[in-house]
DNA sequence: AGGTGAATTGCGATATCTGCAACGGTCATT
DNA sequence: AATGACCGTTGCAGATATCGCAATTCACCT
């Protein structure tokens, strides 16, 4: 492993907690002024670091454009994405897909509300892991050892009284959820919002992204949200068969 | 700057383009393989590139998650965004907001039309600069070399006939948004939508950022749109008005 | 099995990076 | 108005981390 990117790298998440100037950068880094400098430097040339008026840095917008781009390039999301546009018009919810890589869930399509009351989720945005319908699916097709040790490692906030507690109510929600092949969050992230989801898997069974539908409480409750799930899962097979006569994953 | 960085660095445009083997990434930066894959380890154990299943290298979720955290951690998008929203809530149509950085114009928050005729557009996304409504106030405030400089250096690309076409028009527009103090796009980006803008302005009377109402041909005309501006003028003004009662830009 | 293609590792030469110390600019203080 | 403190910046010489090579391992296909 390369010393001075990693040190470059390490820059990014420290100035994404907020702007700061050489001196702080250095300390935080533990190097001498003139090597942050220079560091910066690098990293401002590629965009990834902006300089502001006050000469601190933060991060800058070349990195915006380098998410974006990516995220659109991504093969499930584009054949994806027709199909959750189809099952937004039928339904009229909040649509979403996801995925998992490296310890993290995350947004990577959304197909908003027809509704004006909204929910707050953002594309890129991670997922919160313990209690989102999505996550549980993608989670629940990991080799049991490395679902066990991710497990152990998370945390489990209360958002809700209705959230995931602890390592072990997750592993057995897990375990329910992969036999019964859908998902659902009822109020454990927001109190007034449910999901129900589906995995979308690929030539070998495994699951590469989960769908879901979220509606709060005002527009349709949990018991009518579940009316939709034949439609979700056909959603999600019509997906995963698209996706899997395709490139490679 | 950096040798080992820059060369790091280069590598993430090149993935965002689509995902690349060991072979591709270290023909593109001209170096031998060995050199790329440990460019690529260090990128990878900041979660910044991805290993899929076949090898290929990808963009990496942490970069989604720093970019996210980045854009909501911009001052101006936390105090303009009640005003977004209440604006979005008074006239139905599409709000965005955009800052200018290193020769690009990025829309860093959004509040999406409630008609069901959506633009497409998404935060981080840059902007189609040349054309915006947004982008001409935050160019036409850049001192006069920097902004000759950068029309100059810009390509005019013809989205529609009523698209800005060259340098010295482009110019002379800018001119004239700077001495109104308001912008307009009438179909020079998609054919059927328009825009209205405002500048939001610092203590110091600088453009920091420029806000627009957007709206497609069927839902309102270019002429009714305009009948916004004094709103959307009062809603920038507000704006302008917290963010200098504040901290430093 | 054999063979191709790719990724990976160990190693020595050397170009690259580091930390120091001195410089220059800006802002606040007296 | 002058002084001083602070921060960012630059040039340099020594230290060392990096580079490319060549050999090895691995996986896949014929």
């Amino acid at each position: 492993m390369s010393q001075t990117v990693d040190r470059a790298l390490s820059i990014l998440p420290l100035l994404a907690e907020g702007p700061a100037d050489l001196g702080r950068v250095a300390d935080r880094l533990g190097v001498h002024k003139s090597t942050a400098l220079r560091l910066l430097r690098t990293l401002h040339e590629h965009g990834l670091v902006y300089r502001q008026s006050d000469q601190r840095y933060r991060l800058g917008a070349r990195l915006f454009a380098l998410a974006q781009e990516a995220v659109e390039n991504l093969d499930i999301r584009e054949i994806a994405h027709p199909h959750l546009v189809r099952l937004n018009e039928e339904c009229g919810h909040t649509v979403h897909l996801a995925v998992y890589e490296e310890n993290e869930v995350l947004y990577i399509d959304k197909v908003e509300s027809r509704y004006p009351v909204r929910m707050y989720s953002r594309i890129g945005k991670p997922v919160a892991i313990t209690v989102a319908a999505v996550a549980k699916l993608l989670l629940a097709d990991l080799p049991e050892a490395e679902r066990r040790a991710l497990a152990d490692k998370l945390d489990y906030p209360l958002y809700t009284p209705r959230s995931t507690p602890n390592a072990p109510a997750f592993l057995k929600e897990l375990e329910r959820v992969r036999e019964q092949g859908w998902a659902t969050d009822l109020g454990g992230h927001e109190e007034s919002i449910n999901c129900v989801g589906a995995p979308v898997r690929g030539t070998d069974g495994r699951v590469v992204a989960a769908m879901s539908v979220s509606a709060p409480n005002v527009v349709v409750t949990g018991d009518e949200l579940l009316t939709l799930l034949p439609l979700v899962r056909r959603t999600a097979e019509a997906i995963s068969r698209e996706y899997s006569g395709r490139t490679t994953p």
